[in-house]
DNA sequence: TCAATATAGTGTCTTTATGTCACTAATATA
DNA sequence: TATATTAGTGACATAAAGACACTATATTGA
């Protein structure tokens, strides 16, 4: 019998140090997306440090074990401190860890797909000189840091799922958008033209939008503003669109 | 400018201490569910060490830096120590990560879904004294380690809505399975009666089974025995059935 | 002013997939 | 050999998406 299987948790809490084990080193990354100009965008900072000094790379950070209560905090920090703004949608992603992807040892990150509007931060983006909304079609173009092309395209995977089966990238949106804005950029997730009909009918039928009584006007006939009602998070079509 | 800013790659990493920061401790959990008489069944573990020593809780451990390579690695290990196989189906369900689920300190849980047939490792199980298939229905009676319960609960809730719209859920069942086993596999999950006729016709038209022209004989009407096809775990059907 | 163009939005029929339920099929048992 | 029991099918109803032509409302420029 070992002395541990003798000693009461109290005793067994106090003497517990945490570093008698290596462990893995422990990060939050946040692949945050925005529809502007009529293409995707994902958030990338340019690296300040090692390693990977200069490539670009998601939004994240170490756990501060002493400054946040749990991974959410965490994240919304990382988040708010490229935006300014905490995203209207987060969603907890993936976790990836092994001894490889970074050079500093054996590291796991907790990664989140998060949704903003480009209006909400635009101001902040443009000051922050190491952030960039980059298009999501230049990405293969690009190297970037650890592993977060793949956690980035894990993101648009998962968004263009919800494409299907939900209104949920609206919050990619401003706060008042157009059938025809929401519905190409579901187009853009899910890779092909919908229909409209389809996409306009479900949406109303769900109730999942509220008119706002105004329009946007361009070229043609004005389309109306919505904005997105309390409950169309939650909702799920049981009835996905064609793939 | 700091010192690191002017260092080269190669002697920030050599220099770099892991412990110079305090970091989360790491683990992964698997809520490993099977069915077998009828029901449901998750298996769990007495904890044989502190903290919460001799509660009952999921499969896991620490990430061993020096012995696994990878999360998937690790979490193999910790189902492979417990049942003696590998799990079929396996898939990461989400991090859980604050200052207050485990006494110890600020600590992060990788944890996964998996499911494998009661069968296949009925006897492991029986040998290892430690490790018990709980009838999910016994659970609310049952104070789990840490977040377990919480971790199960969200196992099945996403079990439910593959249920709803594959049949992934037929990795809990032996190899050689029938229609009527599947489908009140599926029903304990969705937690309603479900039409057979549309449940059969669905699966049939997509081809996920194969037959293997044996019959499960028992009361009434033998039936027909099949096995999965290669592809039936990433087909997903475009309607959900009713929930 | 008004035709041309462009984009938004609707009417309506078709197609696809699930829901419902009565019916037939094959076994064990009394 | 009738009855009970469970497995499996036929056939029509219902729900929701696909298709596509049509109407509506704006701008623009002869």
């Amino acid at each position: 019998m070992s002395e541990q299987s003798v000693m009461d948790e109290a005793t067994y809490l106090q003497q517990y140090d945490p570093k008698q084990f290596d462990s893995p080193l422990v990060t939050v990354d946040a692949a945050l997306f925005t529809y502007h100009d009529g293409v995707l965008k994902v958030l990338l900072v340019e690296r300040a440090s090692h390693p990977e000094l200069g490539k670009w790379g998601l939004p994240g950070g170490f756990i501060d074990v002493h400054r946040v209560a749990d991974l959410t905090q965490a994240i919304n920090g990382v988040i708010e401190d490229k935006t300014g703004i905490t995203a209207p949608y987060l969603e907890q992603l993936a976790s990836y860890g092994n001894n490889q992807r970074d050079k500093r040892g054996w590291s796991v990150t907790v990664s989140y797909t998060a949704l903003m509007a480009y209006q909400a931060c635009e101001v902040r983006i443009a000051t922050v000189a190491d952030a960039q909304w980059v298009d999501v079609e230049q990405l293969p173009e690009m190297t970037l840091a650890f592993d977060h092309m793949t956690i980035i395209e894990a993101g648009r995977e998962r968004l263009k799922q919800k494409a299907l089966y939900s209104i949920v990238p609206a919050y990619a949106l401003a706060e008042e958008f157009t059938f025809p804005e929401l519905q190409h950029l579901h187009e853009l997730l899910i890779g092909k033209p919908l229909q409209k009909r389809s996409f306009r009918r479900r949406i109303e039928q769900a109730n999942l939008l509220e008119d706002t009584g105004k329009f946007r006007k361009d070229a043609g006939r004005p389309a109306i503003l919505y904005r997105l009602a309390a409950d169309a998070e939650q909702y799920r079509f049981v009835r996905n669109l064609e793939d």
